[in-house]
DNA sequence: GCCCGCCGGCAAATTGCTTTGACACGCCCT
DNA sequence: AGGGCGTGTCAAAGCAATTTGCCGGCGGGC
């Protein structure tokens, strides 16, 4: 019974092959190449007598050796910024999903938002001839273009240089949905505390907001704009600059949730009432946010969505290399909860009024 | 300067291998890796010619090759039950520091809290030849011991049978110290909304939590411990399910903070307030418990220093197979915020007393 | 009844890298 | 000066799959 081939070697285990399949089963390599990839027609009998031995056997086909002759493996690289920033793995999730279910597996890697990180792991992971890459860029990852070797989409945010595959939620329209709110609540003094200005969705943020201003003729000092990291704690140092300034603003637009918490906790910590004498509003509708304190205003966008939709594309550009590229803006909506209300003032006057 | 070599075949861009270098180079391909690899002297004016042709043509080794012939690769597989469980990602980011620093990668998959899915992934993992598996367990991965081939490293929940390394918090002591707390507190009806009682880490909170109670001579009723799933929305059921009860709790302790969120939730949606009418405490210290409405008190443990721990773990276990297994208990610890107070009788006494 | 063509199966070449055994060269010691 | 010995280099043999070229046998058409 015992395969003489099925011993250790060299003191460590050696895997079942596709010859031990072949001695088993009385067949050829090449016929349980073909059985398993059904590259070739095969003969009813012989197919079963394969099948049978690959069950008994428990055999598994290397990747690797797979990998190394078709030149790709079944499986797909993945740059995040951070894993740590809730919005991701939601993002990751959908990807996942999609391509697990079509037999991919997914390898992920954080940049940690640093473009020299997140170049060299695009390196390595080619190294492993993925089949496809989704990209969450930190940078401008100008290698990407001169090696177009690989299926890329981009995720969330895009380089300024690349025109293939991509997909985002529409920040621009989200942002300017807040804007509206705040000002037809009756706020003028406002502040925003945007992420890094090089990553575009960032930027797309701060742009829809401004829209927002443009079409009632307002437009907002820069120094009412505070450039933050990704992060609570940065929301919370910025928006602590933001209310030290006179006039102090009634309304702050943070660019993710994540700011936002950290300018609730600032406002806190300056014994601001939220929102009576502040209104917060955040972008990305995280899970959370619904049971902060207040409950935040926020817009939401559906990171399984966008990772899944990503990934859908991305098995598309691998099916067909030459099909015109896709560039998606998944619909955000805004949601309206209890960090946002009228400022002091028009409260003032409408508690007069009554 | 075209290397004939390195043209398209097929149709299909074909990367630069040992052998272009070696002939750049005018040395042969096995001295090409041993400079790569350490794996031989070679003398200093060959070894330069080498690293100067890696250089000027941007050779990447395919780990491919590299893993088909050694056997096995520079990455590490991870098994993770849901990535959108916030605890979840500060683990993965700790183990993939420490697994990056050391030249490796972290291919990662979530089982869905799906034994079936888990074993499939384990297979498929396999197949890449990775150095070692991280595993936090769904079920009982039973498979894993009878291919005791691979290095792996269980994390936060362990398998009953699983003697190997083993990397968690301490969660019987944080539990005890949440029900010590409760107790203190003067609270005499208590609820449990506990995770899966299969996962080994929500059993183990069960546990403390009921020692702190036995100290007191105390048990608690059965039907005042709900089992649920570890995500809010079952916290959510859970705990109306406890409240309805009679005599209702007037505190329960979640067996995470998602479970917690989601009591929160159930009690305001009963207008119960916290923690004048109900205390609540959860497990796990997420990053925005800090912001809910209340504050939530919890157990601290950190995810990001037990991925970082297991993967130190894995990392030694590849280096050296035959040293014996290592199971590290890291320290949890009682953070008391907002949500837990006296029972309304105590509160009630203490306010006519005052 | 014979020949041609097609189908199914096998053996061998290929993929990029590591590793091993052999070999050549130079140095030191006798 | 010659014989070991150590050192550095190379060529070739894998690793586990896919893929290709070829061949034998069988069926159909003339």
């Amino acid at each position: 019974m015992t395969n003489p081939d099925n011993r250790r070697r060299g003191g460590k285990a050696v895997a079942i092959t596709v010859r031990q399949i072949a001695e088993t089963a009385s067949v050829s390599v090449g016929t349980v190449s073909h059985v398993l990839n059904g590259s070739a027609r095969v003969t009813e009998p012989r197919r079963r007598r394969v099948m049978e031995a690959i069950r008994k056997l428990g055999y598994q086909p290397s990747e690797l050796a797979r990998g190394l002759r078709r030149n790709f493996t079944a499986m797909l690289g993945m740059i995040i910024p951070d894993i740590t920033n809730p919005f991701f793995p939601g993002i990751v999730r959908g990807a996942e999903d999609i391509a697990c279910q079509s037999g991919y597996r997914l390898v992920l890697c954080n940049s940690d938002n640093d473009e020299a990180k997140e170049l060299s792991y695009l390196n390595d992971l080619r190294s492993f001839r993925p089949s496809g890459l989704l990209i969450i860029p930190s940078g401008s990852v100008s290698d990407s273009l001169s090696h177009p070797d690989a299926n890329i989409v981009f995720v969330d945010r895009c380089p300024a240089e690349w025109k293939g595959d991509f997909v985002t939620a529409d920040n621009e329209g989200g942002a300017y949905q807040v804007g509206r709110h705040l000002l037809a609540l009756g706020h003028r003094h406002l502040g925003v505390i945007t992420g890094p200005l090089s990553v575009t969705s960032a930027a797309d943020r701060l742009r829809g907001f401004r829209r927002a201003l443009a079409e009632m003729d307002m437009t907002i000092g820069s120094e009412y704009i505070q450039e933050a990291r990704f992060n609570s704690e940065s929301g919370y140092s910025a928006a602590l600059r933001l209310l030290q300034m006179l006039p102090r603003p009634t309304a702050i637009f943070a660019a993710n949730d994540l700011l936002a918490c950290g300018a609730l906790a600032a406002a806190q910590h300056l014994r601001l009432r939220c929102p009576e004498d502040l209104s917060v509003a955040g972008f990305d509708n995280l899970e959370f946010v619904e049971h902060t304190a207040p409950a935040l205003t926020t817009v939401h966008q559906s990171g399984y969505q966008i990772g899944a939709t990503a990934c859908r594309l991305l098995l598309e550009r691998i099916a067909d290399r030459n099909k015109p590229p896709v560039r998606l803006v998944l619909p955000t909506e805004l949601k309206v909860r209890n960090s946002t209300g009228p400022p002091p003032e028009a409260r003032g006057r409408r508690a007069a009024a009554e």
